[in-house]
DNA sequence: TTGCGTGCAAATCCTTTGCAGTCCA
DNA sequence: TGGACTGCAAAGGATTTGCACGCAA
């Protein structure tokens, strides 16, 4: 794949790939970055970034902008979702909402245009059983 | 208003209140910070940083954070909408669906969590007759 | 008078980049 | 060998903060 791109295969991409088509959850660069140094300590931050910006541009990885702070990084080429995410923890859950896209494509069709792509992330905090108000 | 937040009314504040009151777009710092010293020259971005952060934490103004880049502020107060984005021409049609907030309410709750807000922006093209494929 | 508000510069945080040395093809 | 790749440090852009002074209440 690195080379249909034109990449080489170097010792360092070599670890960074690996940890990343790994990646389940949505790690932004410190994280990504430990995790590679847990198997090269010697790669160095402006290494990762500069990888995954060639394999965001390659498609292979989607970077997420939530609110501000460090970018959060997903492996791409899986089945379209979207995210509500704990305010408070910062956890992540996918969702997926044949619903939500049906209604995205009448609005966008409403005012004459067809959805090409959108971006969604609901922010949610713990429902707990004991809640007064609704 | 000020008053009820314990916030002095000075200078300043009165023109930064004035020029954000006045808003009708989405403009980023360094433009109101443009506005502001219109009236004034002498007050300074930091002043505006600290003013547009009170005024988010009253409730008065919204901060969006689109892509990568400077936050865009937007007068609050309006009703709830989100924004259709022409990805050709870069034009922000807003609109608001309750059908939209209802659906997101019933996806956190199954996942046992209630909203406490959302981004969405959906990207959309010019949808003409002439489209054969779909 | 008190202490919030301000201007300025410096500091932070995230990300990118210049440079010189390294190493893959 | 040549040019892509890397590590390091420094640069950049957005935002925040320390400090001393000024001003509203």
């Amino acid at each position: 794949m690195c080379r249909s791109k034109g990449l080489r295969i170097t010792g360092p991409r070599r670890i960074i790939i690996s940890v990343i088509s790994e990646m389940a959850d949505y790690p932004d660069i410190v994280e990504l970055h430990r995790r590679i140094q847990a198997v090269n300590r010697r790669i160095s931050l402006s290494t990762v970034y500069r990888n995954l910006r060639q394999l965001v541009e390659a498609g292979m990885v989607i970077r997420h902008t939530f609110e501000h702070g460090r970018s959060r990084y997903e492996l791409a080429g899986r089945l379209h979702h979207d995210h509500l995410v704990d305010h408070k923890t910062g956890k992540l859950i996918e969702f997926h909402s044949p619903e939500l896209e049906t209604l995205l494509d009448n609005l966008a069709a409403q005012h004459g245009y067809k959805v090409v792509g959108h971006r969604l992330q609901v922010y949610v905090e713990a429902s707990t059983a004991a809640d007064p108000q609704d």
